[in-house]
DNA sequence: AGAATACTTAAGTCGTTATTTAACTAAAGG
DNA sequence: CCTTTAGTTAAATAACGACTTAAGTATTCT
């Protein structure tokens, strides 16, 4: 029962779900309890905590719970790691259309 | 059979198989045909290809077919969509951390 | 203490989706 | 032409995942 790792895996496929993703967007207004995040929503109390379970092992939410209310707030790890992904794949296509653009500059440049 | 909507439930559903995520690593090394994005994956040449339409789909993926050949690359508007909802779901949750900072540094305020 | 609240957990159902097989089309090459 | 190469499509299967129901625990309220 030790911290899940925390994966890129796990992170894109909890913000896979349109669910979750509300979930996430109800959280970026503030930390709330899990029955008021489950409220608006058209689903049992008990789906959303399963959502919370897959949101928290992704580090997109960090909980804690209080007497017997547990509160939900958003955690930056999970959205770093994701912003971190796309920013890595971003760079390595723009770096090949910069050397590519090289090349075309300069016509008489070596291809070997 | 026109361009379908793209939009963040598709471009996050697509990232959220590890396959999908194992082809656009490919792909961010530069642009390839089918035949050479299957060829390291365990898995069916049909199987990319159905891969191939999810990431096309969610604009993250383009291809060109010239001949018999089916050139892959990646395409920037699916990796944008994305990057914007994580930075507006960021944004609002750093403000409201901001507004904390700002009560708590002043203990006078009023807190209606 | 008893009732209501706020979750939690387990088990089951049902729909979705990843993947395969197999049969097919179209373009190159000999 | 005949064959190989490169990809496409459909249908079937099998695994996964979202959601529900139902029963249980721990707090708080009265």
């Amino acid at each position: 029962m030790t911290a899940p790792q925390i994966t890129i895996d796990r992170v894109f496929q909890a913000l896979g779900d349109p669910t979750r993703r509300a979930l996430v967007e109800k959280l970026s207004q503030g930390p709330i309890s899990v029955s008021q995040l489950a409220q608006p929503l058209s689903i049992t109390l008990a789906a959303v905590v399963q959502h919370l379970q897959v949101l928290e092992a992704s580090g997109l939410v960090q909980t804690e719970k209080v007497g017997r209310v547990r509160t939900c707030r958003l955690d930056a790890t999970g959205f770093s790691l994701a912003e971190q992904w796309i920013a890595d794949r971003r760079a390595l296509w723009d770096r090949r259309l910069d050397r590519l653009g090289d090349l075309l500059a300069e016509p008489d440049a070596e291809l070997r």
